[in-house]
DNA sequence: CCCATATAAATTGCGCACAATTTAATTATT
DNA sequence: AATAATTAAATTGTGCGCAATTTATATGGG
C-alpha cells in the first residue's frame, strides 16, 4: 500500500517511487508497532508478561471466562496463537484453561485471583509508556481511529 | 500508552478505563500491522517474499550494495533478525553476502540480476493492495506522519 | 607494538503470528 | 438414528523480532 502520489505518471513512466520506502504507509506501520512492543517490553517485564499476553489478560480483567475463541475475535487472533500463549500464561498462575461443560470442544479461560489481582500493578504500565511520548491527545486519538479504519477496510 | 480522557479521576477512583483495550492506542496499531501483513501475503507469495523479506529487497533496489547495519538502520531491525532472513533470500538467488575487503567484520548485500528484476513485479503489488483500501489520500499521509512521529518519541 | 575498547555479524533461545492440518465435539440433514 | 457438515481448539512447521551472548575484525591510546 502506497500513498497517492500527485505527480504519479508524469515523466516517472516506470513508477519507481511506488516502491521506494519512504512512500509506503505500511512500512511506518510495521515499524512503529515494533517500536511500540519493544518500549512496552521492560515495563511488562516487571509483570512477567509479553505485550501479547497483556492483550489477553486485558481482555479477561474486562470480561472474564472467556473462550479461546472470543479471545481470538476480540485480539483478532487465532488458536494457533493462542493456544501456546494461554498455555504460558496457565504455566505462570495467573488463570486456568478448563473446559466448557455445556460444550466440551470449547475451554473457558478464567483469571485466577493473581490474574486479577495484577490488574492493580497493569494501570500503571500504559500511563508510564505515555510520558515518554510526547504526543498531544488529539494526535492519539486519530492514531487510533486511522488504524481502525484500515483494521476494517482490511478485513 | 492510552488516550488521555477527560473526565479521568472523577467517580472512577480506580483507573479502570487506563487498562481498558478500547482505551489503548497501541493495540489497533499492533492490530493494523498485523492485518497489513496478513493482506500483503498473498500477494507476495507470487513473489516468492514474506512481508520482512520485500522491506529488504525494497531498500536494496532503492540503494544497492549495502551492509546488514545499514540495512538495519533503514528498517529499524538488528543482526539478530536480519542474518537469517538475508540467508533465506541468499538460498532463493536474489542476493549475495559476500565479506566488505575494506573490512572484513562487514558484509556487502548485492542484489543479482535476479533480484533486480523481481522489482519490476513488485511494483503492481502496493497498488493492489490499495485497491482494498478505501480511504483518502490525507488520511493515509496523516496515519504515516503520526507512525513516523510515534516511531521518533519512542527512540 | 600491545592491549583495551569498539564495532559488525552471527548465534542461541524464546515467544509470537499464521497457514495448513488434525482431532474431537456439536449441529443439521436426511 | 445414521451420516454429513460445521465448529472449537490443538498441532505442526516456517519465519520473524529481539535480548543476550559470542566471534572476529578494526581502531585508538600509551
Amino acid at each position: 500500500m502506497r500513498i497517492q502520489e500527485q505527480d504519479s505518471g508524469s515523466q516517472n513512466t516506470d513508477n519507481d517511487h511506488c516502491i521506494k520506502l519512504e512512500n509506503q504507509v505500511c512500512f511506518p506501520l510495521y515499524s512503529a508497532a515494533n517500536a511500540v512492543i519493544r518500549a512496552y517490553r521492560p515495563l511488562l517485564n516487571k509483570l512477567d508478561l509479553t505485550y501479547p499476553q497483556y492483550l489477553v489478560m486485558m481482555v479477561l480483567w474486562e470480561d472474564n471466562n472467556l473462550s479461546v475463541k472470543e479471545i481470538g475475535d476480540k485480539l483478532l487472533l487465532d488458536s494457533g496463537t493462542l493456544t501456546p500463549l494461554l498455555k504460558r500464561l496457565e504455566n505462570k498462575g495467573v488463570l486456568t484453561r478448563l473446559r466448557n461443560e455445556k460444550d466440551e470442544r470449547a475451554r473457558v479461560i478464567s483469571l485466577t485471583p493473581t490474574g486479577i489481582a495484577m490488574k492493580f500493578d497493569a494501570r500503571k504500565v500504559p500511563e508510564t509508556l505515555m510520558c515518554r511520548v510526547n504526543m498531544r491527545s488529539d494526535e492519539l486519538h486519530s492514531l487510533k481511529a486511522l488504524c481502525e479504519q484500515l483494521i476494517a477496510e482490511l478485513n
